[in-house]
DNA sequence: TGAGATGATTCCCT
DNA sequence: AGGGAATCATCTCA
């Protein structure tokens, strides 16, 4: 307290009495050569006012209120207050200034953009994000997935309502404490040299406080997110067996379209429907196989002859129907004796073919026209075998003859596919290639 | 438990 | 953009 009366007094001392203080002094400058006794007579005055300032803490409170408000009173005060407040301002804030001007932190611009992206902050997305949408084409439309997808929903907006929570109550309570210590700024700026400078300087600071605690929700929330999201992602990997109906579906159709296994968008529609999966889950399918049955024809041979005989069932069955519908409605059918001794090395290129040539697509035209193919089919693999077992004439049905030279399938468009419903018996596509 | 099967992903090419 | 090829990760089964 002496030391700090004795500063005062000095401080006081020189720029009262050397003129140096800017601004808001209500003293005149003495005139050249007067300065010793009138000066003295201030100095004395200026440093009384300052000593009772110094002392006014130990008093009685009655005693120090009447003082206080003597001292507030006082014809002096606002220079004074004027002069320490620009001392104050020198000295000790001049620190704190340089640190005012932060450049925008960019990791909180970084934390901010991601929840931004997240859909965490910003306006309301339907609780969804990127990601969630990524990984709901990703993984399907099974029930499985949609539960996952809802699941990732839902637990993305609870930690949206967390953190707007959180933070709504960290504005709050930085607004209060921001008011609070403004109040009591102002209220002691009476009392003590507080310019609005430093009230502003303080709040500032309390914000940049608040901000940082906001910074730690921030990136508490991101992780949380992240975490989420790692594990949603993560569960995309995650792959279960097709159901054996759906790989029978996917076979069926390969080994029906061996010349020319590329289903059109339509038919990967149709399958992915047939097959409870998606559309990208059956292009995979396909891609799949398609690599792997070039690879190994060999290892997937009996495959084909077990598709092929299946589907001769299945022609078999339709075949009955037609034949009964036909006998009953109309006494000739288009092409029921004119196939006789049709070797058709594949019934689902018949289809195919039939259907290039019509330009109809799988939905519409593959159930009359691959009835109608199998019809053919059924009665040359019952003529030439005699049965299903013959591994001979299931291997006439799927030799692997569509793969050309390059190993890559024939076109479905080419000629060959077009113009095999044409073709003589005996028409087996040679398997050179292979 | 290991090998093979299989769905998914990634990179590259056309 | 779609497909081929390689590869990964997981599932299935002996």
């Amino acid at each position: 307290m002496d030391d700090q009366s004795r500063m005062l007094q000095t401080l006081a001392g020189v720029n009262l009495a050397g003129h140096s203080v800017q601004g808001g002094m209500a003293l005149p400058p003495p005139p050249h050569g007067h300065e010793g006794a009138d000066g003295d007579g201030r100095k004395q005055d200026i440093g009384d006012i300052l000593h009772q300032i110094m002392t006014i803490t130990d008093q009685s409170l009655d005693e120090a209120q009447a003082k206080k408000h003597a001292l507030n009173c006082h014809r002096m005060k606002p220079a004074l207050f004027s002069v320490l407040c620009e001392i104050k301002e020198k000295t000790g804030l001049s620190i704190r200034g340089a640190q005012e001007e932060d450049p925008p932190d960019p990791q909180l611009m970084r934390l901010d953009n991601m929840l931004l992206a997240e859909g965490v902050s910003g306006p309301e997305k339907g609780g969804g994000s990127a990601a969630a949408a990524a990984a709901a084409a990703a993984s399907g439309g099974s029930s499985d997935n949609s539960i996952e997808h809802s699941d990732y929903r839902a637990k993305l907006t609870q930690i949206r309502q967390i953190y707007h929570t959180e933070l709504e109550k960290y504005e709050q309570a930085c607004n209060e404490f921001t008011t609070h210590v403004m109040n009591l700024l102002r209220e002691q700026s009476r009392t003590r040299p507080i310019s609005p400078k430093e009230i502003e300087r303080m709040v500032g600071i309390i914000h940049r406080k608040f901000s940082s605690i906001q910074m730690q929700l921030k990136q508490s929330t991101c992780e949380a997110v992240m975490i989420l999201r790692s594990r949603f992602l993560d569960a995309r990997r995650k792959r279960r067996n097709f159901s054996k109906q759906a790989t029978e579906i996917l076979n069926e159709y390969f080994y029906s379209h061996l010349s020319n296994p590329y289903p059109s968008e339509e038919a990967k529609e149709e399958l992915a429907k047939k097959c409870s999966i998606t559309v990208s889950q059956v292009s995979n399918w396909f891609g799949n196989k398609r690599i792997r049955y070039k690879k190994n024809i060999g290892k997937f041979q009996e495959e084909a002859n077990l598709y092929a005989a299946k589907t001769a069932v299945t022609a078999a069955h339709a075949v009955a129907a037609a034949v009964q519908n036909n006998q009953t409605n109309s006494p000739t059918t288009p092409n029921s004796g004119s196939s006789g001794s049709f070797n058709l090395p594949n019934s689902g290129d018949m289809f195919m073919n039939m259907q290039s040539l019509n330009g109809d697509s799988y939905q519409g035209s593959q159930v009359g026209a691959n009835v109608q193919s199998q019809v053919d089919t059924l009665r040359h693999v019952i003529n030439q075998t005699g049965g299903y077992s013959d591994g001979l004439g299931a291997n006439s049905l799927y030799s692997p003859h569509n793969l050309n030279a390059n190993g890559g399938w024939q076109d479905a468009t080419t000629p060959s596919s077009v113009t095999s419903p044409t073709e003589g018996p005996g028409s087996v596509h040679s398997d050179t290639s292979n």
